[in-house]
DNA sequence: AGAATCATGTAAGGGGTTACATGATTCG
DNA sequence: CGAATCATGTAACCCCTTACATGATTCT
């Protein structure tokens, strides 16, 4: 049987954009537009999302149940539906935020959010999160200089040199700015 | 106007998995099945496709033009369909094959692949391609490390530091392992 | 006898995209 | 006066996924 497996992707869990817009919604109350202004201009660099996914995933994330809306007419303005957090929303992005990425293809899209977030809303705990993430890479790297080891092909060994130099990249990142970086928005509270 | 603007994305252009399968085609007529026996084994741990997304881009690369198909009987065995590349499927191979990545992100998918195909194919070149690819990610890791400077935001300034230590793993990655692969490939004609 | 291999697909869905529709208002 | 902003969507498509269907053959 020729193997079927996808790699390590994500897939099943909650796509991580949905959970960025439960982070918007952590700061208050906001209708579409403000969400899709925020995100432009806060976390262009990080996130992108289109207008037509974000209408679609918030209708989704409301009959998920994680939020609620409500139609707000204004007199000079075209009427807005707003958008608010209820409590098992925020308990879903909490757990979320808290959580190293253990696909390291996620590590990527995945991972400055939640530091994003971290001091955007003043959580604590930041440090933690750092840590853990240091810790994951690590054991993925160790697993990648090993199968490097092993393998006696001369390409599959330098594929895991690009493996591993990614890593390196990012743990280097993650030790020197990410660690201050994080200890700064804690000490800020 | 809020941006709608995708952050690089590839797009418009054939998907890489469509030059994986003709590459494996550039050795010789191949039946479905064989193609899939193929990438499993040598680019495992470079590139997966499913079997439907396999036998859809088949079919997509005959109605393409690029490739063309006849049914073949085996007596105990299921009839397959074998696949042969024509000229211009080998033309469009070959080019992408020379093209360095523009985009960083297809960077860690496709590279590889065309390094693979270098030396599966005995094609020479690869050594400028690996080259022109240090090029391109220099200038890239140049215009983060002035955003960065520019930058005030403490936040947006760790993205940009980021995205700059990405690319130093890939670059002491290219400028180490790819490059000494390259030059051995060449030299082994 | 059952599992794996050979061999080709279909069906349904998921997450994302661009392009377009609509309509008022304010800025240059 | 035309362009950009505010505000919410629909439609169509793209790439890719999992799950399933089919059916013969060979390995354990």
């Amino acid at each position: 049987m020729v193997s079927e497996y996808n790699g390590g992707y994500r897939m099943k869990d909650k796509p991580i954009t949905e959970y960025i817009l439960l982070g918007a919604l952590m700061s208050g109350p906001m209708h579409g537009y403000e969400i899709l202004r925020f995100l432009d201009a806060d976390l262009g660099w990080t996130w992108r999302v289109s207008t037509s996914q974000l209408y679609a995933l918030l209708k989704r994330l409301e009959s998920g149940g994680l939020v609620t809306s409500a139609m707000e007419s204004q007199d000079t303005r075209p009427s807005k539906r707003v958008f608010s957090l209820n409590t098992s929303g925020k308990k879903k992005f909490m757990e979320w935020l808290k959580q190293p990425s253990s696909y390291v293809r996620d590590l990527r899209t995945e991972f400055l959010a939640k530091i994003f977030f971290f001091r955007k809303l003043s959580v604590k705990g930041s440090p933690v999160l750092v840590y853990d993430q240091i810790k994951v890479l690590e054991s993925v790297r160790e697993r990648f200089v090993k199968l490097r080891k092993e393998e006696l092909d001369h390409y599959k060994r330098m594929v895991f040199g690009f493996k591993t130099a990614t890593l390196n990249g990012w743990l280097d990142w993650l030790e020197k700015e990410a660690v201050s970086f994080a200890k700064e928005i804690e000490t800020n509270l």
